[in-house]
DNA sequence: TACCCTGATGTCACGAACTGACATCAGGGT
DNA sequence: ACCCTGATGTCAGTTCGTGACATCAGGGTA
């Protein structure tokens, strides 16, 4: 048999996320995960860059998700319907591991250092969203403008669905929050009438 | 005569700006700028919260112009239109100040950390600016999609401004960047309507 | 079988980021 | 003459994060 129990990275996000949970983040010292997962804190360190990063998963599929429907969509599609498709495709990502994502969102919603880490694996997020575009042929302005639009409404439609009471899927947030975006560009008299020529057809998404 | 020289939060931002820049945000410590600029170490952390916080003055009147212009603007404009309004407005508090922008920014550029806080702070003001536009009465979903595609804009906006070889103004890129956004956003076939709608004046997208 | 190699971990030492508690003392008000 | 306040200094301590080196099971190889 091996040296040490396997997993020891697995062991030490349980033992981050429950202390965390537990007694928050701050109150937490990484010595503190490191005993409970039974190794010692350099070795935390050797798995983590640092204490915020293990709640942010380093397998995160996301970016290859997202680059890989971007890239795939048919050409002559809307930069934004591009998006949507992508954002849409990447929904079920979220919707696993629907036991731990509420904790987790819980103790980064608890803390300001986390929403700064959060929010910068976003903009890496939309970095790397506008860099497909990019290669689909769009001008560099529009492609950055498209992803970091595209983004924005991600993190609203996530907000709206973290908070749904009647946990409706992700994807059906992401869809009508992108069917909001078009009420901005109307006076909010026109809102209504907006919202009935909006929702035409989005549907097609196979 | 007073105990000490005064302004000693000035002395601090400048000599960590000047530190920063001349030998990188990693490498500078706190008891370097604190030593520079007169005081010790323990004073630099009653002006600041972190090593970072001082690179983002809190005297920024950001947050004031943005909900000031946002609640003075006339009710029947569409919400991108109020917000690109706003944006305009705020647009001098970035041009004035010129000399040392240039070198805050590449300091800001250079290093993860501080482009983490730069993140948080453009999401504080999202949040003032969603606050501000649900108080003129949008639906909270309008009003956060509304004030994160500013900020969105916005970051595009300024990222073009500060790369831009013919120094145009920021106001222009502002409204170039948001103009662009509403074709983004806009169904192809109502696009040169919204347009017409939209326009404001002198500024035509190439 | 005997040997070496590798990779994951442990051990130790240390600098640097922050924080709490208490001391100091000019200037202003009473 | 007195006290109060506010900005700063002093000091001790905790926690974060990193470099350098030691350990040792398991796998490959002669």
């Amino acid at each position: 048999m091996s040296r040490w129990e396997p997993d020891a990275r697995g062991r030490l996000e349980k033992a981050a996320l429950e202390l965390y949970n537990h007694q928050g983040f701050d109150a937490t010292t990484v010595a503190e995960i490191a005993t409970r997962a039974g190794v010692t804190e350099r070795t935390f360190y050797r798995h983590f860059a640092d204490k915020r990063e293990v709640l942010f998963p380093a397998d995160n599929p996301l970016p290859d998700i997202l680059a890989g429907a971007t890239a795939a969509a048919p050409l002559p599609l809307a930069p934004l319907e591009v998006i949507t498709r992508a954002l849409v495709e990447a929904a079920p990502v979220f919707e696993e591991r629907e036991d731990l994502a509420p904790q987790r969102q819980a103790v980064i919603a608890a803390n300001p250092e986390l929403q700064e880490r959060e929010l910068a694996k976003l903009a890496a997020l939309a970095s790397t969203l506008a860099h497909t575009l990019r290669q689909r042929g769009l001008e560099n302005t529009t492609a950055a403008l498209a992803a970091e639009i595209g983004i924005a409404a991600f993190k609203v439609a996530y907000e709206r669905w973290v908070n749904d009471p009647d946990r409706h899927p992700l994807a059906q947030h992401i869809r009508e929050t992108l069917d909001t975006a078009r009420h901005l560009i109307a006076p909010p008299d026109q809102a209504t009438a907006t919202d009935d020529v909006s929702r035409t057809g989005q549907e097609s998404v196979a």
